[in-house]
DNA sequence: CCGCATCCCCAACGATACTG
DNA sequence: CAGTATCGTTGGGGATGCGG
């Protein structure tokens, strides 16, 4: 057994991988971050404070189930604030907290770098696939749908 | 069927959101980023080139499938270049693209807040905890087990 | 050494129904 | 209106084995 394959030390990483995981709060909030509805949701609130049922409509595809569960998330990282108002019909606002604030400064960036260089990938996924096509059939050069 | 439930609205909803999303690259792209192992490849290659192996190792809990499956994706999107050398066992090489490179950097500054911030979500986790545990039973303060 | 194909599992998500 | 609990599905992703 002392010889060890690559598959057997991937293993072995891997645990020491959670290990690590566990006692390296950076990678727990860089996974935090690139969750899908937690950018949308933080995107959403950049633009002020919105009551549930408004983020529900904003976000659109967006379940109750996982609205409330990013939100719950958000308001124990102390993201966002969570203000229940008890009129007749519950109401309950949330806004971000400087600390979100200036979370959603940076993937505003991010949506910013996006909106900027789509051209640029979407270029560069036409050649990408042209050249993969052309690798097995040579003579016909597909042409790519080009984006909208 | 005047009246619309809002489970009705949420289905319809996500068919519209869904073909709202086919035509707006932003979204693509934003999905893409927020994909956990994107940013960490990128953030390795942010040091410099690096072998296929290399990335495996220095990433640690990744799978050879999804080290894989992430490069191809960044290749496609022109983020990384891919460079075969046809040596006796194969080598292959990874390297960020200038367009590659000005992403890395947005990630880069999303590692450093996670970095500068880590301890007041920390404190914010600890004080949510602590308040949700003495809602039920204001008596016993559960200590949440704090972090490393 | 690189990476593709296959199988398989589980946790994440959506839908639904029910409380305050 | 806001949120919880439960169930069913699905696809992400890990393990393995082969091919170049």
């Amino acid at each position: 057994m002392a010889t060890m394959t690559a598959a057997e030390r991937r293993a072995r990483a891997r645990e020491e991988y959670d290990a690590f995981l566990k006692g390296c709060p950076t990678n727990q909030l860089l996974d935090r971050i690139s969750d899908k509805w937690v950018s949308l949701v933080v995107s959403a609130l950049a633009a002020g404070p919105m009551r549930y049922s408004d983020l529900g409509r904003r976000i659109a595809g967006v379940s109750a189930k996982m609205l409330t569960q990013t939100l719950r998330s958000l308001e124990r990282d102390g993201i966002v604030t969570r203000t229940v108002t008890p009129s007749v019909p519950v109401r309950v606002d949330y806004e971000l907290t400087p600390l979100g604030a200036s979370l959603s400064a940076l993937l505003v960036a991010v949506k910013d770098w996006a909106e900027l260089h789509i051209s640029e990938v979407d270029e560069a996924r036409e050649r990408y696939d042209a050249s993969a096509s052309s690798a097995s059939s040579a003579s016909s050069a597909s042409s790519a749908s080009s984006a909208s």
